[in-house]
DNA sequence: AAAATCGACGAAAACGTTTCCGAAACAGAT
DNA sequence: ATCTGTTTCGGAAACGTTTTCGTCGATTTT
């Protein structure tokens, strides 16, 4: 059992100072060129490496950030992740991972974890519930800089890294509207989901500059437990709306797993999407270019609020006081499952383009 | 901009010493209930929090783990990573996450990374490139505990969570050969890796078993940049071989995506899947469930792998020397996509019964 | 030749904890 | 009265660094 080498190991070795060797090591001016040679060469020698536990005591600088999300499998999530981390990396920091897993109790433990590691600043998608949580103000009461990714604290004016879900339900309704459908349904989360009802309200705008009115019966609630179960509560929301005596003509989901469960029911009952049933998702995963007929889906640019969450992040860590807060423009990316009528009168988007001069 | 609280400040605060203090906040037997209440209250009224870094730094002891994948919005890390962070969560261990994109230079800055912070224990997916690399070298001398997840690393005697790759595709191709497709092709990654190399292995061995020649022809390499190319390229590899003179009858991809890519091609020429051209891809990712037909695909566990790494880096931390390594069994899904004749002649597994009876 | 400057290094304090050791205060036993 | 034991607390060292300050000898300036 070696135990960890040390400055003072390599003090000892060369028969100087643990102070002259920390000069050497970190370049320090006051040092002559032998001695510092020296003593690069023992280090390396020994394969030292400072802990950097006693560096940050001392320095009193922690390079360190802690991220926060649900769940480290959803997709979006993930390339959330995936998009800070491309930065931290460039910044040398290192990047402390939590779950919340839709818990307050357990996002509170993850923060209170964070904080005791001293990390320099938060990053963190709240949980669907955090809109009765107060988990955010131990960060307050720290003074840690922290950013809000994808879902805006209520009436909290915290740095926020967002997306403009109204609009992208607006649009997504609207695209509905002008193909043709008329009775729009609209698969929702639980009431307390901050997104859903985002979304809800573009759903609601988008039916009201239409003079369409709004059905309540249009509405399910699906229960968001886990990746898996996503796909059969699509299915079961949209079997109860499809069996119903006044059957919408088009599915608006507040995500591709919901609509992935339209598909299956679309199927079963031998309705053919887009012809007798529109549908339109929401987050542009991976599934919905998948899903066949290719699904017509909001896109969010998980990366790109990834990065830039990040350099908010930095910004307001350096003390930059200003407004760090970005609303990302909603953009509806059109497929094949909202196009009413002939697929072939439809210009395809470069999105489904790709593969189209290649044979 | 206030300073951090230290035991120093509660001490100040109560006239009694930093000892006590600690004591105190330690529940630790000598000290009397008073003091101790006092002390409670004023370390909750001031907000106090344990500077991780000195207790660690004193206590010689990091609750800390490191995880490196190569990246985190692949489907399949992301599950690892879910499955380390279920139990490291109820084991209080801090996780610090670093992506290698199978960079070894990147590779190795991660570790150094988290050597410098004094991991206890590091869980990695070694890059594809790692049989060239001595990363794990670095780890072995400093004599951290480390689990391998996934891809083995060439004639090293690590602890190690895999999947039983040869097998998995040799299951894959077998069944292929018993629905009769006899020129079954390959989509492989790059030489140098490990585990498209594995599953070559398999597709080998089925072949060998049933008396099917070898066809260098039908094993084409893509090159997997990041998640969207992977389609493009398995869509080309496909076009490749079924633009020649002798085209194949299936595909064996070495993960779903390239399979995906297939599937775009067969659109394109108007081949059916299953009847004109078998699919089969790896690693049962979502989009295989969503692909039209299903996609046949080798199961991988990824969130058990990933739970079962974490149980093994304990073992490993608190000195098991026992053989920690597990080879998860192979398990084929066999959905609709490699099943030659009528459908409904075949009894679908459990996996797509879900939805069977609910209408 | 004395004074000032400079180059190279070491001693010690500090970061925020924990822990070992000892001490003070008080009780009961002799 | 002394002795022993218990309870409760404080002093100080330690963890591995960085940094401030001082020192010592050599070189340059006056």
């Amino acid at each position: 059992m070696s135990k960890r080498v040390g400055l003072k190991d390599i003090a000892e070795a060369l028969n100087v100072s643990i102070t002259t060797v920390s000069r050497g090591l970190n370049n320090k001016f006051d040092i002559s060129k032998e001695t510092r040679k020296a003593i690069l060469e023992k280090a390396d020698e020994l394969n030292y490496r400072p802990n950097a536990y006693a560096v940050s005591l001392r320095k009193n600088e922690y390079f360190t950030i802690g991220v926060i999300v649900p769940s480290v499998d959803h997709y979006f999530f993930s390339t959330v992740l995936k998009g800070i981390m491309n930065k931290a990396h460039l910044s040398n920091y290192l990047v402390l991972i939590g779950e919340s897993t839709h818990d307050l109790n357990k996002e509170k433990e993850v923060i209170e974890q964070f904080v005791s590691h001293c990390v320099t600043g938060v990053i963190i998608s709240p949980s669907n519930k955090s809109s009765y949580s107060n988990n955010l103000d131990i960060l307050v009461k720290k003074r840690i800089p922290y950013i809000v990714v994808d879902r805006p604290v209520k009436e909290s004016d915290a740095p926020c890294v967002k997306y403009d879900d109204p609009n992208g339900a607006f649009l997504a309704v609207e695209h509905l509207i002008e193909q043709g459908y008329r009775k729009i349904a609209y698969l929702k989360s639980y009431d307390y989901c901050v997104i859903s009802n985002a979304r809800f309200q573009g759903y609601k705008d988008a039916l009201a500059k239409h003079n369409i009115p709004f059905n309540p019966n249009f509405v399910k609630t699906c229960h968001l437990i886990d990746q898996e179960n996503q796909e059969e509560e699509g299915f079961f929301a949209t079997k109860q709306l499809m069996l119903a005596v006044d059957k919408p003509d088009a599915i608006f989901a507040v995500n591709d797993d919901l609509a992935a469960g339209a598909y299956r029911l679309a199927e079963k009952l031998n309705l053919n999407i887009p012809r007798d049933l529109g549908v339109v998702g929401y987050s542009n995963s991976q599934i919905s270019r998948h899903l066949k007929p290719q699904l017509t889906t909001v896109e969010q640019p998980g990366i790109e609020m990834g990065e830039l969450a990040f350099d908010f992040l930095q910004q307001s860590i350096i003390g930059n006081k200003s407004k760090l807060t970005k609303t990302f423009d909603a953009r509806l990316i059109v497929r094949d499952s909202s196009i009413r009528g002939a697929e072939t009168k439809y210009k395809k988007q470069k999105d489904n383009k790709r593969y189209a001069n290649s044979i």
